[in-house]
DNA sequence: CCCGTTCTGAAAAAAATTTTCCACATCGAC
DNA sequence: GTCGATGTGGAAAATTTTTTTCAGAACGGG
């Protein structure tokens, strides 16, 4: 992927890491609303950043152009070639992708569910259950079925991080109870059960309520059977058009979760934070971070 | 400007019949190559276009603009408001929840995140992509990070019902040259990794390289260093108001891809798709969906 | 906590762009 | 064929943009 004559684009990112912060600032903002941002002159490209120009200048020199006129002139031959290329002429600046691409079909129907799960979920619903998440005088046990165990192991990295005492229950239900055993009351479940419902699962779930166990349950719109149990359970719209369900809205779900998890929590975690940083910072396994 | 919300192109038609001959030549020009014929300065302009630069400043005049400058400027006024036109900005999310609440926060950075992402892939080499994970000649190995890890596993639970010889790599990186034995020429790697990157996969990475295995990797907005050996690379706008990055148009990304293989290897994979139903609906431990 | 390095933006200098002015060319009318 | 009106572009003037310079600020390492 080291072409001689690459885009605009691929150049920032070919030379992102030499970029210093305010340069960083302009290829951020040029990325987000390509190629428009870097069109207009310099002073102005500068005041929409919020940087000066001797910064945009340096930085499109880091790029390999002579000065600032010749990244413009780059910036319009490829919006040029864009036009000459696929006949479309109206075609949507941003994208690259026809309409009827299939990148396209999926991104309308994702943003529609996205939309839809989030008019659906109820507020006070919602802060209850990141009370419980957040809350480290008790276990937080988490759970997920065949497809949702993905979402299940994502949810346990993050919410490892924020607090103690997070358990990940696997998903070979014949190991279950022995982490039964150890459910107390005012113990929160967390659980993940989109359609083609488990049958274990719901098991779980009314013998984890009988031991006093707060459930919290992440759902598709349809509703689960565990619903029925769950101390909270939220819907999120899944259907897209394939033999199979997506999953974004449900992991935007859980994000919101564990953010709210997060910010309530955050006065006896932070110090946890910073320890788990420096604990990555020692394996040297780890990079600095690439950004902003 | 005497009317403040019509296009460059409107004015252009509306004012033709005032044209002069050599002004024509211009805006002839510029609609068929809109907008960009019109986005250089003046002096190329009229070089491309023809004519003398007093030609184009009268034109503009004509127009209804002040100068040239007032005419470039709207003209990069429209091609900035195609990017952010055909996204919705739903004006409420959440129903019920209150503009500040962390829901609709939350939703606003989502939103912006997918939109970016999107617009910034690649539809060729979206395709290529999807091409090489269908490929059932050959086999296809999944690895992930620390964090994304969940999402590795999340393409390993997909891409196996879809078709055969996949191989999920566990994050241990011990296990890896036990996997790397195996690879051949023509198998292909797909792979995870967002800031924080971890040195132990760009190893992987080149080694899986240097026996003739392609790599397809999916990164953030920054771009791994993976991203100089990966066949194919996508980068995925992860940045949210928090101390961690948000995976959602990660996902939606992946399975945007997973989306496309399916296609692709459809008329293969079709009788191993019902094999897997079957076999659920024998080990009953699934009930029937819950709805449509 | 200090020092050296790197980064950043205000302002001046340099280089362009845009505009204005004016002479020449073109065209149709008489 | 001559005249007047209109259109056109070369070149200078005015303006703006770009670049350079430099001093202060921020950062990181010891």
């Amino acid at each position: 992927m080291t072409q001689p004559s690459s885009t605009v684009r691929e150049l920032i990112r070919q030379h992102y890491s030499d970029l210093t912060q305010s340069e960083r600032k302009f290829a951020n903002a040029l990325l987000e609303n390509y190629p428009a941002a870097g069109l207009a002159s310099i002073t102005i490209v500068a005041g929409q950043t919020g940087v000066s120009t001797p910064t945009i200048a340096r930085m499109v020199q880091k790029l390999g152009f002579k000065g600032f006129p010749q990244f413009h002139k780059a910036l319009l031959k490829e919006l040029q070639a864009k036009v000459s290329g696929p006949t479309e002429r109206r075609a949507n600046w941003a994208t690259e992708a026809p309409e009827s691409h299939l990148l396209n079909r999926f991104a309308k129907a994702v943003t529609q569910n996205i939309q839809t799960t989030f008019s659906n979920v109820p507020s006070e619903a919602f802060d209850a259950a990141a009370h419980l998440l957040a809350d480290t005088d008790h276990t937080l046990f988490i759970v997920g079925g065949r497809i949702t165990h993905a979402l299940a192991d994502y949810a346990f990295t993050h919410l490892q991080a924020v607090r103690p005492r997070v358990i990940h229950l696997t998903s070979s239900s014949a190991t279950w109870p022995h982490y039964l055993l150890d459910m107390e009351k005012g113990d929160t479940l967390l659980m993940f059960d989109i359609r083609r419902y488990e049958s274990n699962l719901l098991r779980l779930a009314e013998l984890a309520r009988d031991r006093g166990v707060a459930v919290v349950l992440i759902t598709d719109q349809w509703s689960s059977p565990v619903a029925e149990i769950a101390t909270h359970s939220f819907n999120c719209w899944v259907e897209i058009p394939s033999a199979w369900d997506s999953n974004v809205s449900t992991l935007m779900l859980l994000e919101a979760l564990i953010s709210a998890t997060q910010e309530e929590a955050w006065p006896n975690t932070k110090d946890r934070y910073e320890r788990l940083d420096r604990l990555f910072e020692q394996t040297r396994l780890f990079r600095k971070p690439g950004g902003a």
